[in-house]
DNA sequence: AACAATAAAAAAATCGATATTTTTAGATGC
DNA sequence: GCATCTAAAAATATCGATTTTTTTATTGTT
């Protein structure tokens, strides 16, 4: 919750921060589905006034991460087994999509910043707190970075965001780091670097069904 | 502009008022891509104050057509000729996997209701006005409705407003509704109820790529 | 006991004023 | 002439208080 320690953090406006905060909390499952969001006392615990607060609160609901009920208040967006089947088969669907893109449109510089990328999340991989989930959001959306459609990207980003709830959701998964993510995730590298679409999207798809099998049994 | 006709006018917040015309006043074109929003000017033109002003824009940028700058204000999302290309890209591959999908699940009362948003759209074609615009939308949406992702159908709503906005943009097109726009909406129809995802979704994608064919020439 | 009406409390929404930041325009020096 | 700095203006962002709406609790009625 200190993100204090990020650099942007001083300077920003107040609803900007309010925004990244509540974010945060709301990924990391701290603030539950369904819950709701009193201004009076967010506005307490954030230390800033009224309309930063609902400021932020409206900028959540475009990432689906909190619904406004006019005249009646927020909620943070209820959360579903049933919910979290939709976006893994949303995701495999446009990620592909965008990793094909993505992998028709990449030059070097895209190449190189993938490779790094990926350095990076398994340098990170150890510790697996915020450092690790920051990266490991880092190699994903690298991969995809050179599609061509910015609009889709974007929507990736929001479904893995929305993704990642559910794995704080499903318990922080102690196994989760474990299983074979490495060497899916050197598969996918691989095979995106050796420019072959197929089979790129191919174990993109396989690295979200199994993990999604994985997570299914812990939801609900 | 004077939505006072539509009947949730009255008793609603006035933040969702100033969204709401806000938005219909960018996506016809009124207020152009990139000007910028300065919140005194709207609290003047929209009759409220600031808080319900500047929390409508922040809902607006969720729908892609407010970008905000931290700090610095709003303006209304820019337009391109590769935006719109975009736009038309992402709107096939997205509608057809969502009327796929809605096809599959489709039950008697969703056909039914297709059936007759079809017929009010055919029912206000000729005037081409507001009523024509909102059915149109209608019909498209009834395409999908059973469409069993929320996420995606919300998606889908998005990229048809946007592809709204170059509509307008592209100066109203007088020709538009003219081609042969009512053949293939009534072909899609036919498909779509008789249960035939493939041809029905290749009638939607023809549908898109003629009209973009016919706006693409209008924009830059 | 179930229901409806009403009053009190709580929360949301909004307003008007103030503080902060960015932008603009003018002046100064190189 | 061009860049840099500075003061004034403009616009954004924020606050604290007020109004409006919703929710909850209470009471009376059938």
């Amino acid at each position: 919750m200190t993100n204090s320690d990020l650099p942007e953090t001083r300077s920003q406006s107040s609803t900007r921060r309010a925004y990244l905060t509540m974010r945060e909390a709301i990924i990391t499952g701290q603030i539950a589905p369904g819950e709701r969001l009193k201004v009076d006392s967010l506005k307490q615990s954030l230390q800033t006034g009224a309309s930063p607060v609902r400021e932020a609160l409206s900028l959540l609901t475009s990432d689906h991460l909190v619904e406004r009920l006019d005249q009646r208040g927020f909620r943070v967006a209820p959360a579903s087994r049933a919910q979290f089947e939709e976006i893994l088969r949303l995701r495999c669907e446009l990620e592909s999509m965008a990793l094909r893109d993505s992998i028709r449109h990449g030059d070097d510089s895209w190449e190189e910043a993938l490779v790094l990328s990926h350095h990076r999340m398994v340098r990170a991989e150890a510790d697996e707190g915020a450092e690790f989930e920051a990266r490991h959001k880092g190699f994903h959306m690298a991969l995809l970075a050179a599609c061509a459609s910015p609009i889709l990207l974007r929507f990736c980003s929001q479904l893995y965001d929305l993704n990642v709830r559910y794995r704080f959701l499903a318990g922080r998964s102690r196994g989760y780091a474990r299983r074979d993510v490495k060497a899916e995730h050197q598969a996918i590298l691989d095979n995106t670097i050796a420019r072959d679409a197929e089979a790129a999207s191919n174990r993109l798809v396989e690295h979200y069904e199994k993990t999604g099998a994985f997570l299914a049994d812990l939801i609900d």
